[in-house]
DNA sequence: GTCTATAGTCGGATAGAC
DNA sequence: GTCTATCCGACTATAGAC
């Protein structure tokens, strides 16, 4: 693996992601990424074999990036009402720069493309993890513990990320999400 | 309009929802589309100008069946306790018969068709005001009233909603949905 | 490794016969 | 209204020169 491939590769990943985001799944194609990469289209297949696994490494990276700075930003957090409160500013910063956005075009794009569904679901694995540990710390020791099942909740807590995230996305202009992350932040003393 | 072209109509509808519900919308094409209907392609753009088009128009004859079932089973119903049983039962129909789950499969395409989006957020208004009266009605005079505000509520109940059919669609074998309703009927109670 | 060139496929859309 | 036939454009993917 020269230098040279190694900076293709990386151009084709960075690309990638700014296609998606900006443009939609259905526009990335291998000429759009390829062209926005200032390389040619042919080296989309001879490095990655084929679209749709760049568009993986490319989630991939966004990925576990993205997850640190969750993991990073509630580590420290012990009551659900604080967590609320990171969730949201956390959850405006994927807004404006669009990183978890990359998952929810990717989940959008999966139902129309069911060969990408098992390999997504693979790498949504650590986001499972990631809010179960959190869900489980937080209730620890809390009277929601007994009633709080941490699996159904941790599935619930990343269907509603995912549905906010689609639901921003369709209509940008909408100003739901900031309200409802004030209501939220009201709501959370009610949990401590 | 005559009868026979009311029949082509219908038809194209039909086989436009189905092919959306089986194959997903990157296979639902104007050819798969008149093929499942048994009427020749040219005859979508000439009833619906484009294929978008008879999408939408497709989501709204399912849009409007459906809301309709939601009204009815949830019109009487004065708890939170017996509305997450509805809901559930609900829910469990449109995985069956992957009703709603035409919504879920425009939404994740529209991310990649932007020209789609607008459109479709007026075709999902009826929804939000569906969950704000529900959501309105259900916390009316309870301690929650307070606590609540409507229209942050709804959307976070339409968000969950989209969230959980896209997973649930990513990964048919997870059995997680029906757990989280079985858990969230053991919660209920808490909100009486 | 990277390029050019191109084969092969598929879908949207329309013209014109019936 | 419905059909056949066809054009056009966009894409994936590969072969082969450099």
């Amino acid at each position: 693996m020269t230098d040279r491939a190694e900076q293709t590769r990386a151009a084709l990943v960075a690309a990638a992601l700014e296609t998606l985001k900006e443009d939609g799944f259905a526009k990335t194609t291998a000429r759009a990424i390829a062209q926005r990469a200032g390389v040619n289209q042919a080296l989309v297949f001879y490095h990655y074999g084929g679209v749709n696994d760049l568009l993986l490494a490319a989630l991939e990276s966004s990925s576990a990036e993205r997850l640190a700075a969750y993991r990073a930003a509630l580590a420290d957090v012990t009551t659900p009402a604080v967590a609320f409160e990171r969730a949201a500013a956390l959850y405006c910063e994927d807004v404006a720069g669009g990183h978890v956005t990359v998952l929810a075009e990717l989940v959008g794009a999966s139902l129309a493309h069911p060969e990408l569904a098992p390999r997504l679901v693979e790498r949504m694995e650590p986001w499972f993890a990631f809010t179960r540990e959190t869900v489980a710390r937080l209730s620890a020791g809390s009277p929601l513990e007994a009633l709080v099942p941490v699996r159904e909740t941790s599935f619930v807590v990343v269907a509603l990320f995912l549905g906010l995230n689609l639901l921003n996305r369709l209509d940008p202009e909408g100003a739901e999400t900031q309200q409802l992350f004030d209501a939220l932040q009201r709501a959370a003393p009610l949990f401590t």
